[in-house]
DNA sequence: CTTAGGATCGCCT
DNA sequence: GGCGATCCTAAGC
């Protein structure tokens, strides 16, 4: 049995969240070929009292019941974008948050957005991912599958970790947050295996 | 190393 | 009117 390496199948959004964040590390994702490999994702549910679609639809949140496959932007804090991909759960509408990116292409467009060299804090984070691939409130509701975006499915199996999800007040016990084991390029270092 | 505070605005109560 | 699915900087230990 060879090892690692397979041919990648693409990632079926009409999932639920919580299955699509898992399996999104270690997927390769650009927006006009700049970009990387994704190392730390957020599932949020339509009934998840942290998710912004848990008192029903609003025309924030509207993209988020719509079709899968789609990307969802928000303005978080009055001042960053955060970019989450929309997954459909029993026709429920649910998403997920892309908190870390490892930075592989585009480096140059990337640093001239977020004025820093690259380091392990160009994409380490929800909104530094969305200033570093250029994201806003323009990018809401376009499909993930067409340009400007380019998602492909991880090509090996990647050491997953889990954890509970951060900067949220409510079902803060909730351990829908994954990550690239090791990775550098991770937000916040996860809570040690137990 | 850790903690504290400010920036800034769309959305919901 | 209050509060975030955040980030950055400065100050304290």
């Amino acid at each position: 049995m060879l090892k690692s390496s397979r041919p990648a199948k693409p990632i079926d959004f009409n999932a639920p969240s919580e299955q699509v964040a898992r399996r999104l590390i270690g997927a390769i994702f650009t927006v006009d070929g700049v970009g990387g490999r994704i190392v730390e994702t957020e599932a949020y549910d339509r009934i998840d009292p942290a998710s912004h679609t848990f008192s029903g639809p609003t025309p924030r949140n509207a993209v988020m019941f719509g079709p899968a496959a789609h990307v969802y932007v928000y303005r978080s804090y009055g001042i960053h974008w955060c970019l989450n991909f929309v997954c459909r759960e029993e026709g429920h509408g649910a998403g997920v948050l892309i908190r870390a990116i490892e930075p592989l292409t585009g480096l140059d467009a990337m640093r001239q957005r977020r004025g820093l060299e690259p380091s392990r804090l160009l994409c380490s984070g929800p909104g530094r991912v969305a200033q570093a691939l250029g994201i806003t409130h323009g990018n809401n509701g376009m499909s993930l599958l067409e340009a400007p975006f380019h998602i492909e499915a991880p090509d090996e199996d990647y050491p997953l970790a889990t954890g509970p999800r951060i900067g949220i007040t409510k079902a803060v016990d909730v351990p829908w947050r994954f990550g690239l084991a090791g990775s550098k390029f991770l937000s916040k270092p996860f809570p040690k295996e137990a």
